[in-house]
DNA sequence: TTGCAGATTGACTAATCACTCCACAAAAGT
DNA sequence: ACTTTTGTGGAGTGATTAGTCAATCTGCAA
């Protein structure tokens, strides 16, 4: 019943809604088209799912999740700050080009009025990690004395472009590498000390 | 006919439509209810606009036009190629800040399906002027030796972010001007050699 | 075997929506 | 004055959609 234990066909409808919601936006899939790409009977969706927008906003959670448990993998508490930032970084740039189409999903979430759905509290506690490891940062000067938030607010964006940046130019793997170590020196080059 | 001399019901349209599409999502915004707002009649929507879909398409064309026409009128070609990006960079910024709504539109539009019924050279018109500025930095050995695409995506998505930032933080008048220098500062550094 | 709870189905419905159509009004032309 | 073009209105329509429901299936415990 809760999504940590998806059965197959929740799986399947999670899959299929997140093929279709990048390819024809929210509103634009009907129910019906999902249900039909996961295999599935019409009903058995609201069986899962008591409505389409609950459905939307699960399947965001969901890929949050995903990614959250990616970027959790490397425990380096040890690290020095700046490296710490740097697997950060180059973690969610490399699960955002192996995922692409979840990448866009999050992407058209986020700018859509459904981002209002999500409860406050859920909102935080996806960039809790990012925020902690900023302060920590400003705390031992390492980063610029600014707002967290905005400190925040900078390195998802930078993210975001350097993302589509890669998915619409789709450089050689070796290219990529180069380019991304790259645009993380730059990044950091603004926002430390 | 041609929008470049919208009527007042013209106006209105685009008026309504935009609240409307930012409030709810395009398809979430029926036809009728856009007419409504606007004070006209569901037949004088489709008057102007054969497809919901044109007028969405139109009402991102409109707000791109006045966004760039807000832009060009410091002409400002003797300054040195620094003031000319923060001109670019701050002038951009404050029209976001000036114009919230659209801004959100732009954003929403950008990473929806919609963005694919553009065509091609609409999409480049649009970033023209700053990849020729960039261009023109690369050249002069202002900026760093990279991609113009990349440096461009940088750009753009780091006005979206400060954007983005100062829209839910709303500081006051001072501090928004203190931020918006200091954030040039800073993205220059990072672009320039 | 029996009984039961949850899973699955797909036909069905009430509502909604994009868009049409035609009547009429207001300009514009002649 | 009169014809044509253009703008405006709003009821109407066919298609589509989210969500329902009663029936069947499946696995499993007693």
């Amino acid at each position: 019943m809760i999504s940590q234990s998806a059965t197959d066909k929740q799986r399947e409808i999670l899959n299929a809604a997140l093929k279709l919601f990048v390819e024809h936006g929210f509103h634009a899939t009907p129910t019906s088209k999902i249900a039909k790409e996961a295999g599935v009977a019409n009903g058995t969706l609201f069986h899962y799912y008591n409505t389409k927008d609950e459905l939307i906003v699960a399947l965001y959670v969901d890929i949050k999740t995903r990614l959250s448990a990616c970027m959790n993998v490397g425990e380096n508490g040890h690290l020095p700050i700046k490296e710490k930032c740097k697997a950060f970084f180059i973690g969610a740039l490399n699960w955002g080009m192996e995922n692409m189409t979840e990448f866009r999903f999050v992407q058209q979430f986020m700018s859509s009025p459904y981002l209002l759905m999500l409860a406050p509290e859920e909102i935080q506690k996806q960039s809790r990690v990012a925020m902690d490891l900023i302060n920590e940062g400003i705390k031992a000067k390492v980063l610029k004395k600014m707002p967290v938030e905005f400190i925040h607010t900078l390195l998802s964006s930078q993210l975001f472009g350097i993302n589509q940046y890669l998915m619409t130019t789709k450089p050689t793997p070796a290219a990529q590498k180069k380019l991304i170590e790259e645009s993380f020196e730059m990044v950091w080059g603004m926002i430390s000390v």
